[in-house]
DNA sequence: GCTACGACCTCACGCGACGTGAGGGTCAAG
DNA sequence: CTTGACCCTCACGTCGCGTGAGGTCGTAGC
């Protein structure tokens, strides 16, 4: 064991992994990459962690349950000095980092859900669902060319995984809308404004605002919808009210 | 180019890249581990990709859009005729992954913003702050043996990291509840009942309802809160009334 | 003095989903 | 025949370690 005199006392890896919960291979990657590195060595190698090694581990300790990477902590640490002005700065980014986590997170909860629920009401054609589910990720194919270029601007912007996480909600929304309307849900139902302020959201997302991209949009769906709907397994436009209108009707019942 | 006549049409590499808006080494990746495979190639090796090949593309590309595996998403395209089931099960799964991830990034949110106030409300002595950090980090020096038998339980319980996290948020509800105590804001003042609520979850998360424990843990506090103040920079009890007593009295005001 | 056993050492691969070159062949247009 | 865009196959880097493999060190018991 160790010398217990004072305070020259030394800790071997495998004590300072007992005393912090940490491993022994995480210790060594530590000294690795400089981070906490052990200040002695025995004869044989062997590392010895004094004092100060040891105190610098607690810190380190302490700020990865705030989870920062390893690169940050090395920067807080840095300065002897204790620098306030670089930790405020590290965990004001951390702190945006889990703000849009937190973000995409319920996002993606939500599209997971409502295509759990699409199952659950027994989705047109379940047993054509991954193929239901190639027709939203190929809606592209009936656009513009305009469009298109604003859907690889926007890819490139959001990445291809957000599009379509955004497209498979949008088709959720649809669906669950047209058995609202089906059922002759009023239009100022708070069912029925939250998901129509949900679908704005999608739409602004793409268009950004711009008008007249919306106008095109509606231009071009006007024009393909038949085959669109075909694709996406649901009833052709005419078997009964136009789900568009039931949208534009709840829009103008906001408040 | 390419030829354009009928239903054998066939796609490069770089063609499908543009299409679907996924990078060529993307393509590539997916064809090395299995998931999507050009049918046929050039003599010069060359991928043509079609028309079946594009249609598990985009399904592919819908299934990443809500955050599944690469893994996940070959299981539930592995049967060619549509299994429900089994996109119903990894949908479900990705739905608790979510779940609990919500809930880490809030919990770290709140804690790494619970920090941020107390650096900016002139925590005691900032320039010594990663010292603090230290110090709460060994809290578990002042603890009786038993208890920290416990601590390591729960540390390969929870892990390390979490452990981390609590001790800093338990910190910064301590120094934020004697804030309001000494301006004298009443025990069932809201914010005040909201702290200890908080308080005393992460109590349970250590104890797990077990009185003795807590019992031990405010003797072993008794004994030893002189030194802990000291190290934490805080009053000496004595000083100004008992924060625990604070606590006590505020867990009997709930309705 | 010998042997066992535990703790320590240094490589080095593996994970997930690709990004990013390096160092070459292929192909259609001019 | 050249040019330039496109394609190919390695192969290493990312992040924070986990998980062996194969060998050394140190002490306690026989």
């Amino acid at each position: 064991m160790t010398g217990r005199q004072g305070p020259e006392q030394r800790w071997s890896v495998g004590e300072l992994a007992r005393a912090t919960g940490l491993t022994v291979r995480a210790l060594h990657h530590y000294d690795d990459i400089g981070l906490v590195t052990a200040s002695e060595r025995t004869a044989a190698g062997h590392r010895r962690y004094a004092e100060a090694d040891l105190r610098r581990l607690y810190r380190v300790r302490a700020l990865r349950g705030l989870g920062l990477s390893l690169e940050e902590i090395a920067t807080v640490l840095a300065r002897d000095v204790d620098d306030v002005s670089a930790l405020r700065a590290v965990l004001e980014g951390q702190l945006a980092h889990l703000d849009e986590q937190a973000v995409r997170v319920s996002r993606l909860r939500e599209q997971v859900a409502g295509l759990l629920a699409s199952l659950d009401e027994g989705m047109p054609g379940p047993e054509r669902f991954t193929a239901t589910l190639e027709a939203i990720s190929r809606m592209d194919d009936h656009y513009t060319p305009a469009q298109q270029d604003l859907m690889a601007r926007k890819r490139t912007e959001l990445g291809p995984a957000a599009i379509e996480a955004m497209k498979v909600e949008w088709f959720g929304l649809a669906r669950r809308l047209m058995g609202l309307q089906a059922q002759d849900v009023p239009v100022d139902d708070p069912r029925v404004q939250e998901m129509t302020k949900r679908w704005d959201e999608i739409g602004t997302a793409f268009h950004g605002g711009d008008t007249a991209i919306v106008a095109a949009t509606d231009a071009a769906y006007e024009g393909s919808k038949e085959s669109l709907n075909r694709q996406l397994g649901w009833p052709a436009p005419g078997d009964g009210p136009d789900l568009v209108d039931y949208v534009r009707r709840a829009r103008e019942a906001r408040t």
